[in-house]
DNA sequence: AATTAGCACTGTGGACCATGGAGTGCCAGG
DNA sequence: CCTGGCACTCCATGGTCCACAGTGCTAATT
């Protein structure tokens, strides 16, 4: 049913129209591809790639415009992915090069990737579950609060004030600290629950309570994480594309967090690139944007994700690729810090 | 020249156009304001406030619309700031309220200010420099590296990782900490640099190169902490407006991280609502729109500043009003921290 | 002197229409 | 199975026309 050359049809017409962004029909696409038939056959080749619903027509007497379906096929049988070309590279060394601070490395990644798609990127902070704890701080702050700063070894931060304590001295947040950081410290943070499980048990009974009030917050802080921290860049790239639905809809899909982890989150094979098209992306602002996103970490472990959303009518080949390479890029330099 | 009647009259096509968004006429003014003369009156006061640059015809037949200079007008002489709904109050209160994390208040405050303004709102972190220390903790990483981190009262936290040092035993650091929280904990930021001067001299030569590396990141990382945080949040918001300039523009201009702190950073008068209107924004893209901004602090001293980013037309007065009940809520709740 | 009614005038936007062109589907011949 | 030819379809474009909203001006009124 799908010979070669009706494949070769439909990757023309996907690459026209991501071109063109105008239907188009047969005799533009024997004049542009070398495909050696003549558009009366091209014609017939597309009857048959509209009965199995690759592409349609906007109306009678338009050219064809490629369908959801035919996207993924496309994505998946018909392109491979476009390595970047040397001044992109260049582009992402520089960019990324020299940064100290975590933020940094997220903010300039997220800026760069849009930068390099013309699209919209985002960018997930390293997950807190797959690292582990480098250092538990406790901070007397006055007399009866307790500032609790979680350092894990990719950088991240997280604070976190106790509050309500009965009056606590200096001395019991010192054991304190030396207590936790003996207990957890290199602890993947996925283990901490079970590592400070007996911990209050070996606290003088003086000064469980406060030992309790800070085991809790950071229990707590650890499973709060897990609604992870995402940046976002490139908007303005929206402004280019009209959208079938209102573009309304696509930046108000845009702007809820929860949104964007599950649109990352549904990548389904680590370390590998996902592409999710048009109607098979679940939100329904996003049903005319396609969604490209790939894991990023150190070694094999994936840390988090980052990805592209754009119009369904992009250069997945092109995206794909700068995708992949900021992923890699942004792995080197998180297992370089 | 200008008379009472001349002044309502521009008021009234203030108010209209904002309401309708279409040219105002003689006679759907006379129809729906009070004004108590015939629309033949109010075509009269209509040249004058023409001739004055108040309005504007967009085409001969057609109605008046106000220019940047009516706006100003309305503005400082016209309006009142509207006090908000009860409802409205008790948004904010309860949308602000329980929040633990510096970073959840202002995330917070962002979406609810764009959430009762329906437009662009924006939020800066609270500013370092006005701030004190709390705490400076040093943990060190492995054997040569340090990590800083500065908590301030505000609650912010500045993280930063000293790197390439010869070997670091335990007790230096410690020693250090000490030394440092001793001579800046409870300085302003501001101060810092002062109060640090003759530390070095203080520390015994074996240590010093480590305590001199530590001082030029804490004060290389106050300075840095002027280009200050920013968040934003309802850009979906725009997509409502048809602006005169593509408003590609303006999503650029607002992902500039250095033109909203300039934007806000234009409010002269503190503790004072600060408007700009169109052309009398800096930035090119901004031009055909409004930005509303208002100090926020604890006591009478100012932190930060938030701002509504809108069309022109826009209701004044009732932005003016959210952005200002707004700024003094994030205020109190950061003095109960 | 200020206000008003009346009236002629003027762009705009929508409706309507005609037309050219791009593209199709299908058929018959190679 | 491919291709040239042809009739057909629908859209986009541009032109014309008209109704309408709103103006500016003048003359009359208070």
């Amino acid at each position: 049913m799908l010979n070669e050359r009706k494949l070769a049809v439909l990757r023309a017409v996907v690459e026209d129209f991501v071109n063109t962004n105008e239907p188009v029909g047969s005799r533009a696409l024997a004049d542009r591809h070398p495909l050696g038939v003549s558009p009366a056959t091209i014609r017939n080749d597309m009857v048959a790639l509209e009965e199995d619903g690759y592409i349609a027509q906007p109306h009678t007497s338009a050219g064809r415009v490629p369908t959801d379906k035919g996207y993924r096929l496309f994505v998946d049988r018909l392109s491979s992915v476009k390595p970047l070309s040397v001044a992109e590279r260049r582009a992402i060394e520089s960019f990324l090069g020299n940064t100290v601070d975590l933020d940094e490395i997220v903010a300039r990644t997220v800026r760069l990737l849009a930068q390099l798609t013309r699209q919209v990127a985002i960018v997930q902070y390293p997950s807190l579950t797959r690292s582990s704890v480098q250092h538990v701080e406790l901070v007397p702050l006055g007399n009866q609060r307790i500032m609790m700063v979680v350092i894990t070894d990719t950088g991240r931060v997280e604070q976190r004030v106790i509050d309500g304590l009965e009056a606590v001295s200096e001395r019991a947040v010192n054991d304190l600290r030396a207590m936790l950081n003996r207990a957890i410290a290199g602890c993947y943070l996925g283990d901490v629950p079970d590592a400070v499980d007996d911990l209050p048990a070996q606290v003088p009974p003086e000064h469980r309570g406060i030992a309790v009030s800070v085991l809790s917050v950071l229990l707590e802080s650890l499973v709060e994480s897990h609604e992870e921290k995402i940046v976002l860049a490139g908007t303005a790239n929206l402004a280019a594309v009209d959208f079938a639905a209102s573009f309304k809809d696509v930046l108000e899909a845009l702007e809820e967090n929860m949104v964007l982890i599950r649109l990352l989150g549904e990548a389904k094979d680590p370390s590998m690139l996902t592409v999710s098209i048009g109607e098979e992306n679940f939100h329904e602002g996003l049903r005319s944007t396609s969604v490209v996103s790939a894991d990023y970490g150190v070694g094999n472990q994936s840390l988090a994700k980052i990805g592209v959303v754009g119009p369904t009518r992009m250069d997945y080949p092109g995206t794909m690729g700068a995708v992949r390479a900021v992923a890699r890029y942004v792995g080197q330099i998180l297992a370089g810090q």
